[in-house]
DNA sequence: TTTTGAGTTGTTCGA
DNA sequence: GTCGAACAACTCAAA
């Protein structure tokens, strides 16, 4: 038995083996190292500020802490689950096993920023080395400054400024093995966090996802052997597996932007072809957003709840329960809003090109303050991040770091012909729909009675009238707007 | 300090 | 259906 001293390694949002930084410094300081998840406690106490995570991400949470002990096994180690308040939790188990050190990888959310800097203090100032890394990032937000010293506000600038920077790190291995302790600390089962919900319906979920590592891994290898040179448009196509879907692996730290990142180099370097490096700029900026926006919340961390311009605190949002509870069950009657929310609601998740749909809907066409909006993505996406979640309602909501000069309100028909011309991915998630012609699928009320009759269609009652007129809501749009600027 | 260039993802109108 | 122009005209970042 190693007569080193043992190291505490804090699992939050990186939950992954490989190129995990807080891992490998513990495992490098060759004593026994010791995995610890602290779940919230269960008497209600908010240690994150009310960011807790919603339940969907909460089942993923669930599933990805099971993959994680079972790969910590194979290194004959033992996840130790804890639930409590966090420092408290922590002194108790460095207590318990004579830990010297605790290492962790770093969060970004306003409130969870603060507690770590509080806990690091505390077990420094009780005499425990603290040491905390860069797992999330491909560059920390404060390596990223304009010319006067500020944060960027704008993307591309933003961008531009990192694409100057030496490439980030090739990502590490995981390791072989992990040196346990010779008595492990006691840890409640996985159940006890009472991150599944009581009523199973999670089972669009379990069809769609693989939480974890592994699932990790096989998404990214699915993506970029799969349709990775057509990424550019494909990625648009709400119908197809254009898109990367790595967004919830990332945001619980499966893999790390950095194992992405060289991965999509080094697929785009292994041919001639310039549709590949293309796909590679295009995917890789996509990343760059989320740069951007765990930036853009460092940097101005109360834009989780007031807009970032500040006129918009005076816009003028109506409360309307009824349409919100339309929109969150996929009722407005529109049908690529509609599909949208009730894949959302079905699997956890929402293609990119509809999320941008149906946040404009709520928040140009009902005029129902972005923030409800926030709140429904909080509680049903598997995939909901604070900092891009934040950042891309207030963009959609136009109160964000947009820099184009015009009010973009989404026509909800249009979008559908374009990004859905066939209409498939309605009819996938909107049945009742499923037998109108490609012709009218994006605007049931503007199909002859006929085609209604022949597809089985009856507006207002298999499936609802549009619950606002597109081109008036427009014009109440734009008249809000205008008496905010004013 | 002032000026200049540029900015994720759009829509509507009229030919 | 398709095309180009007009919309509206704001801020940020860098020169």
């Amino acid at each position: 038995m190693s007569s080193r001293p043992a190291s505490i390694v804090w699992f939050r949002q990186d939950l992954r083996l490989a190129d995990n930084p807080a891992l490998s410094a513990a495992v490098a300081r060759g004593g026994p190292v010791i995995p610890v998840f602290i779940g919230s406690a269960d008497d209600g106490r908010m240690e994150l500020g009310g960011w807790e995570p919603g339940a969907a991400s909460r089942w993923w949470l669930h599933q990805s802490l099971v993959a994680l002990a079972e790969g910590l096994a194979g290194l004959g180690s033992e996840l130790i689950v804890r639930r409590g308040a966090s420092l408290p939790v922590l002194r108790a188990l460095i207590g318990e096993c004579g830990a010297t050190a605790v290492f962790w990888n770093r969060r970004y959310e306003p409130v969870a920023r603060d507690l770590d800097r509080a806990i690091a203090a505390a077990l420094i100032a009780d005499g425990v080395a603290v040491e905390t890394f860069n797992a999330g990032l491909l560059y920390e937000p404060d390596e990223i400054r304009n010319q006067a010293g500020g944060p960027f506000q704008v993307f591309s600038a933003f961008w531009r400024a990192c694409c100057k920077l030496d490439e980030p790190l090739p990502p590490t291995a995981a390791p072989h093995r992990l040196v346990p302790l010779a008595r492990a600390p006691s840890s409640i089962a996985l159940e006890a966090l009472e991150l599944e919900p009581s009523i199973d319906w999670a089972g669009g979920m379990r069809e769609m996802w693989e939480p974890g590592e592994a699932g990790a891994a096989k998404q990214l290898r699915a993506f970029l052997d799969g349709g990775f040179f057509d990424y550019p448009v494909g990625r648009d196509l709400p119908d197809r597996p254009g898109s990367s879907r790595l967004s919830a692996h990332l945001h619980f730290g499966e893999v790390s932007a950095r194992q992405i990142w060289h991965a999509v180099r080094a697929r785009a370097n292994r041919h001639e072809d310039p549709a590949a490096e293309k796909a590679a700029e295009v995917y890789l900026r996509e990343l760059g957003w989320r740069e951007f926006a765990h930036a853009m919340l460092v940097h101005f961390p109360e834009t989780v709840s007031e807009p970032l311009r500040a006129p918009f605190a005076r816009f003028p949002w109506k409360r309307d329960p009824a349409a919100l509870r339309a929109w969150q069950r996929g009722l407005t009657g529109y049908p690529i809003v509609d599909a949208g929310m009730r894949e959302l609601w079905a699997t956890g998740w929402m293609h990119n090109r509809v999320r941008m749909v149906v946040g404009s809907f709520l928040v140009k066409d009902l005029l129902i303050d972005w923030r409800d909006g926030a709140a429904w993505f909080w509680d049903t996406l598997v995939d909901a991040d604070l900092a891009n979640n934040t950042l891309n309602w207030q963009w959609v909501a136009g109160c964000g770091a947009d820099a184009a000069p015009y009010f973009r309100i989404f026509n909800p028909v249009l979008q559908g012909r374009k990004f859905d011309p066939d209409g498939d991915y309605v009819r996938r998630w909107v049945p009742e729909l499923a037998a109108l012609p490609a012709r009218w699928i994006h605007s049931p009320w503007e199909a002859p009675s006929q085609v209604l009759r022949e597809s089985e269609v009856m507006l207002g009652d298999t499936y609802p009238s549009p619950i606002v007129d597109h081109g008036e809501a427009r014009k109440a749009a734009l008249a809000a707007l205008a008496e905010t600027r004013s």
